[in-house]
DNA sequence: GTAATTACTGACTCACGGGTCAGTAATTAT
DNA sequence: ATAATTACTGACCCGTGAGTCAGTAATTAC
């Protein structure tokens, strides 16, 4: 027969799914999408998502430790081998870093964690440590780096390694509500780490 | 009959339930309370419910516009009548307002606004015109009035009044998230007017 | 007091969507 | 080819919760 109707494909469904999902899940949300949507999406019936996965919620889990990015370890790496001084690492790659946050996939996590989380503190954990914690961790050695090589001075910002990412959230925030009313957000990062290097060079 | 099962109070009512609507909502969000439960708390039946409120999103709806904090119409007006230094109105007044927004119901409201938001333009823009273009435009001029006084210097600044609101932002999506970890908000908030105030001081 | 009014109740309906499973057809083994 | 295996389908089940409404009792009018 020329056209089986099906391939088994076994070994892709789960991706091919958790992609589904997290597509459907961004436009959505979480409760607002049907089981059935995603399994259209996947290109897939119904009864098979639950072969992968046993439940919906089962499902979100999967999704969300799917777009745990490792950027923030390609990052680390960064830090930990870079031969430029803490202030042109800051106004280079980390600010790249910073500026592509708004409009990449960690987006769309926050809001599902906002949205779900409070269901699922597993997840937040689990969100926690391999990336928020991560982040800041990465963020304060690199400033006491800065500190022990002379370049920067004490100050309360080696506490703070929040007020890096302040303008990122708010305009994560800002693009998650106001999709449409526009915010420079480039300069708005820029700017905060233009003011955080001048409190901060010795 | 000394015991009257219910009293008829159709003033309050309304009242009643868009508060009790609000403590459910914060605690479970929109999709997860139940309307019998908000019922409950408010001391009535489901039915009675349907009488204030023709549905559940009719219902959503009055509730955030039920939060709309007057508040910062106060704020403009001490803005407009203040005799303090533009320096010291915000290390004063401004800065005890931005201190206790993440333990206010904004918080709350910018959750159900990232999770049913998108189902909810016209809730969006409600909100957008009545709080936070308010809010902005209140510090832009403020700022742009410390400029005329000669206390500040042009700056980018005057075009990024949403850094005065950054950690604010950051502190409110912390505790959204990681309610119990430890962040010491009135300190991020503090440190970032230090950083404006230098920055624009001139 | 009694009647008229209406705020309020709670048992009901019904659509919806998560989850199931007996059957089917693609694949693999023989 | 044929049988055995199993990835996959889709019609079905059933709990849940939004929304209804006929009836009840508190209030008001007389």
């Amino acid at each position: 027969m020329p056209k089986p109707r099906y391939q088994r494909r076994k070994q892709d469904r789960p991706q091919e799914i958790t992609q589904a999902a997290f597509a459907a899940f961004a436009e959505k949300g979480y409760t607002a999408t049907r089981v059935e949507e995603v399994a259209q999406r996947a290109g897939v019936s119904k009864g098979l998502m639950y072969l992968y996965f046993k439940t919906k919620e089962e499902l979100f889990k999967a999704v969300v430790k799917s777009v745990v990015i490792r950027r923030i370890d390609q990052l680390i790496d960064t830090i930990e081998s870079t031969e430029l001084s803490s202030e042109d690492f800051i106004r280079g790659p980390l600010l790249s870093f910073m500026k592509q946050l708004p409009g990449s996939p960690v987006a769309i996590v926050i809001r599902l964690l906002i949205s779900e989380g409070p269901r699922h503190p597993d997840l937040v954990d689990y969100y926690y440590d391999n990336v928020v914690a991560k982040g800041i961790g990465a963020i304060t050695k690199f400033v006491e780096q800065g500190v022990e090589r002379g370049e920067f001075r004490q100050s309360a910002i080696t506490e703070l390694p929040q007020l890096f990412l302040a303008p990122v959230m708010l305009s994560i925030i800002w693009g998650l509500i106001f999709k449409d009313r526009p915010l420079d957000t480039d300069k708005l990062i820029e700017t905060q780490i233009d003011m955080l290097l001048a409190h901060i060079k010795a």
